[in-house]
DNA sequence: GCGGATCAATACCCGGCAGGTATCGCCGAC
DNA sequence: GTCGGCGATACCTGCCGGGTATTGATCCGC
């Protein structure tokens, strides 16, 4: 199977259209119609059926359309990390380390020290994003490295270090009646009258329908509880940056928040396991 | 970049020889020289420093190695599993399981048991086989489930549970002085004279230089202490297959093995959750 | 129920590119 | 110096990916 062709299925089972798939790849639709159906041939599996009218997905189908994709990103990854690999031998050779905004700062920070002072460490560039889009980043190869945290963000695909473990706490505006409790349980905070726990997107980006508002990043969640609209139940580090117009109370059958250190499963960086090393140690 | 491109490429990374590399593709040299060029062009990125007489990858080309390769396994397992998906959709859903050989035995029957149990479960097929190989089986589409065992397997790339954790005990000719002891230390036993600890496989079938014998499965490397030429470590659920010849300690310092149940990540299939799902409930 | 609209499949043509053969140019070995 | 091995170049050919025109089937409005 050639790249071309899982790039034409994805977007033919994507659009569930020839039209506007072939209008999506540039092409005309009567050759994608025929690539598909070579697709097929070969395979010797029915990947979609159609009517004269609609397509739909068959089981097969829908296998490969995740498969394809995960192949197509793999492929991806490999053109982005071999350019990234020839700058890095000509050029500035730099890190790209990813995680999210506002989490393990203080983690984060000492680890940048720490690699910082080791021999031969080279310059590291900081990104910082929103939830689930770190490995995204990882997998596409545009990140070197990220901080993730179990068990919100999925390790598969990646090799990994755990660096610690921490409770979590809720967050509610101070002066909230809770934040008089030394401690609460989850059943506690689900579902408190007009403090409902917020959404997050999904990896496509979407939201998952409910009561709670819609929040991208840490830094949002945070001003919606100080406004008095929702509430959060956050890995306990999260103190360090709560405005006096903020409690937080711990919360003791949440379940415990592992932030790891994750890199591709085969770089062969010089640098990444050399910060790898350095984030263990600390 | 098209799959053709990379298994051009990785033919001629491996054998460093454009003559032998088109040899094993089936085609003549010039047309893979052009190819190779184009990559290289394509990328912007040299690959390859030949001479008239010599080829040796670059930086970049010996990243590009590794990931075309990963991004090659990705594409075939993609095909192997629509195939398979095609397969269970009209013909015996089947799933098949693949661990070591003589490992976690007890654990194996019994979640067998107890997922033929379930309701709506498919027959499962076991395919036992030599360490490491587990992993590349389940990678490639050959398996859809695998029992690993960490840390010895890697589990990068999958979505895992965990099942149990064991200790592990020192396996030794019955009789051999140790075998008096109630535990023992791993210093007891590395450098034991004349029970070298075997040499295991590497992923590629090569083995590491060393004193100890070349193993390929459990059942050798016991066969090989019956008859006092080896010792080994393994974890303490060995123990329910030790013959009367043999003897086991526990080894206090030697790492925890904690078994896991691991499947692709992007799994869609229904009998492969409840097949987790059952064994996560043992 | 009929005509138009919509959409995938088919028919057919063209150009580019993958692959082949022949050859060159370079370099190391003897 | 000559020969042999190896990658690059030159050039040709046929296949296949892509285009346009059309058909055939189904749904929809009236």
């Amino acid at each position: 199977m050639e790249t071309r062709e899982l790039r034409y299925f994805v977007a033919v089972a994507e659009e569930l259209h020839f039209g506007r798939a072939a209008q999506r790849l540039g092409i005309a639709q009567p050759p994608l119609s025929r690539a598909i159906q070579q697709l097929e041939r070969r395979l010797g599996v029915a990947l979609l059926d159609r009517t004269s009218r609609t397509v739909a997905l068959t089981e097969a189908g829908s296998v490969l359309l995740v498969e394809a994709r995960a192949a197509l990103d793999a492929v991806d990854a490999a053109e982005r990390r071999t350019r990234r690999a020839a700058l890095a031998a000509t050029g500035r050779p730099g890190l790209v380390l990813v995680t999210k905004a506002n989490a393990s700062s203080e983690l984060l920070a000492k680890l940048l020290d720490a690699y910082a002072a080791e021999p031969g460490a080279v310059p590291v560039d900081v990104i910082l994003c929103g939830p689930a889009e770190q490995a995204r980043l990882l997998r596409e190869g545009r990140a070197d490295v990220a901080l993730l945290h179990r068990p919100f963000d999925s390790t598969a695909g990646f090799h990994t270090e755990e660096l610690g473990t921490e409770g979590q706490v809720v967050v509610l505006p101070a002066g909230h009646p809770l934040t008089t409790r030394s401690h609460v349980h989850l059943a506690d905070v689900t579902g408190l009258p007009g403090l409902p726990l917020p959404r997050w997107p999904a990896p496509d980006g979407s939201y998952p329908p409910g009561p709670g508002p819609q929040v991208r990043d840490h830094a949002q969640l945070l001003q919606l509880v100080a406004l008095g609209r929702a509430c959060a139940v956050s890995p306990e580090s999260c103190r360090a940056q709560l405005h006096s117009d903020l409690a937080a109370v711990p919360v003791l059958d949440a379940p415990q928040v592992t932030t790891v250190i994750a890199w591709p499963a085969h770089s062969r960086s010089r640098a990444v396991a050399d910060l790898v090393r350095t984030a263990t140690r600390l």
